[in-house]
DNA sequence: CTGTGCATGTAAGGAGTTACATGATTCG
DNA sequence: CGAATCATGTAACTCCTTACATGCACAG
C-alpha cells in the first residue's frame, strides 16, 4: 500500500494536519498519486495506532534531521503544561516517529509491482475498434484538453521552482515533474493522431 | 467500472470461458486493464445476472427460481439423481447479449475521469528526494528492465499483427498499441537519465 | 497413478469511493 | 449575523488482492 507511504513523505517534508495534507494532495504529490479526505484520515488514525506518527501534543519528534524545516510556523499554539482540555474538533498536528520512517526506507527499496496500467480510454477505444464508430472523437476531444491543462500546469510549476541550479533533493523532483510534462506531451501527441479515426461516418 | 466493460469487449470480440479471458488478460487487452481469474468470475457472475452475457447452454437450471443460491456444496449435498446430466465442472462460453452491447455504448460514450496517474516509483522517488540516497538505483534498474521487456514484446507484436495495409479496425488496435509502445520507450528513456542520481554516495 | 494443465469457484480482508455529519473560526 | 472555509470524522458500499478449495482430463 502506498498512501500511507505517500503521507509518510508529506509529513517528513512538513509536518501537517490532515487537512493539509488533504489540500496538498490536490497539487504537488497527489499529482501522481491521488487520495480524498477520508482515505487520509483514516490512514492517519491507522499509522498513528502503528507508532508510525503522533499528533504534536504526543511525544512529537524524535528524527534526527528532517531536510526541510518549517522554519515559521506561528508557535503560539505552544501550552503544553495544562491542555488536557481535549476539544474534539482543533486541528492535530502529526509528525513522523522513527518507526514511521523506518518504515517508510523499508517500503522504498522493497521491489514494487511496475507495469500495470489501467487507462479507461485505451479500453473504450477497443471497443470503439470491435464496433464500428461509435463517435469517440467528443471524448477524446475533451481528455485532449484535460492533458493539456496539465502539461501547462507542469510547465508553469518547472518555470517557477526550477531555474538556477539545483541540489540533489531538487534535481529528482525536477525528474518527477519531467515524468509528467513528457507523459502528458506524449499523451497530447498521441491523442491528436488518432483523433481522425474516431469520427462517426455521419459527420460529412 | 471498467472491468465488466473490458470483459464485454473481450466476449465481443470472442465468446470465451471464465478460464479463456482470465488468460486473454495476461495479454492484449491485459495489457492496459489488468484483472485476476477471481475478479473475471465474479464478474461474469455478476453480468450474467444483469441479463448482459449469458453461457451458452442457458437452460442450465435457470427454469424455476432465478435466485438460486449456488451454495449448495460441502456435506449437505445429496441425490446426484435429481437432474443427472449436467456435469458441475464443465466449461462456460459466454456471449453478450443485446443489453450488455448497449450498456457497453453508453460507457464507452460516457465521460471518463482521465489523469489520475499512480505509479508507486514516483512516490519512491520523492521519499528519495527528501531522506536521502537510499540506493534507489537498484530498484530502477529491475523497473527499467521491465519496462524494456514489455517494450520489446510489444514491437514484436507490431512486426506480426500490423504488417500490410490495415483496415480502421486495425488502425485503432495498431494505435492503442503505439501508445503502449511510446509509453515504454518514454519511461526507459526517463528512467536511465535519472538512474546516475539515485547512487548512493558509498558506493564509490 | 501422479503430476500438470484446464476450469470454476469461495472466503476474508484491505483499499478506494461516495455520501453524510458536525463543530469552529473568520470575515464582510 | 450569516456564509465560507477550516477541520475532523462515520457509514455504507464497491472494488481489488491473496489464499484456499475442488474436480476433471490427459500424458508420462
Amino acid at each position: 500500500m502506498s498512501t500511507q507511504h505517500a503521507l509518510l513523505i508529506s509529513l517528513i517534508e512538513k509536518p501537517s494536519s490532515g487537512y493539509d495534507l488533504a489540500r496538498r494532495f490536490d497539487k504537488s504529490i497527489g499529482y501522481f498519486w491521488h487520495a480524498t479526505h477520508q482515505q487520509i484520515y483514516r490512514e492517519l488514525g491507522r499509522m498513528a495506532e502503528l507508532g508510525w506518527i503522533a499528533a504534536d501534543e504526543t511525544a512529537r519528534e524524535a528524527t534526527t534531521q528532517p531536510t526541510t524545516q518549517p522554519a515559521a510556523q506561528s508557535t503560539d499554539n505552544a501550552a503544553p503544561e495544562g491542555n488536557a482540555v481535549e476539544k474534539k474538533n482543533r486541528k492535530k498536528v502529526y509528525g513522523v516517529l522513527p518507526a514511521g520512517r523506518q518504515e517508510l526506507v523499508r517500503w522504498v527499496l522493497s521491489p514494487g509491482a511496475g507495469l500495470d496500467q489501467r487507462e479507461e480510454i485505451l479500453v473504450k477505444l477497443r471497443a470503439d475498434a470491435a464496433i464500428g464508430p461509435l463517435g469517440l472523437d467528443q471524448e477524446m476531444l475533451r481528455l485532449i484538453a484535460l492533458h493539456e491543462e496539465r502539461l501547462a500546469l507542469y510547465r508553469n510549476i518547472e518555470r517557477k521552482d526550477f531555474a538556477g541550479t539545483l541540489d540533489r533533493r531538487q534535481k529528482i523532483q525536477h525528474a518527477l515533474l519531467m515524468r509528467g510534462i513528457q507523459f502528458q506531451e506524449n499523451w497530447v501527441k498521441w491523442g491528436r493522431e488518432l483523433l481522425p479515426l474516431l469520427e462517426k461516418a455521419d459527420k460529412a
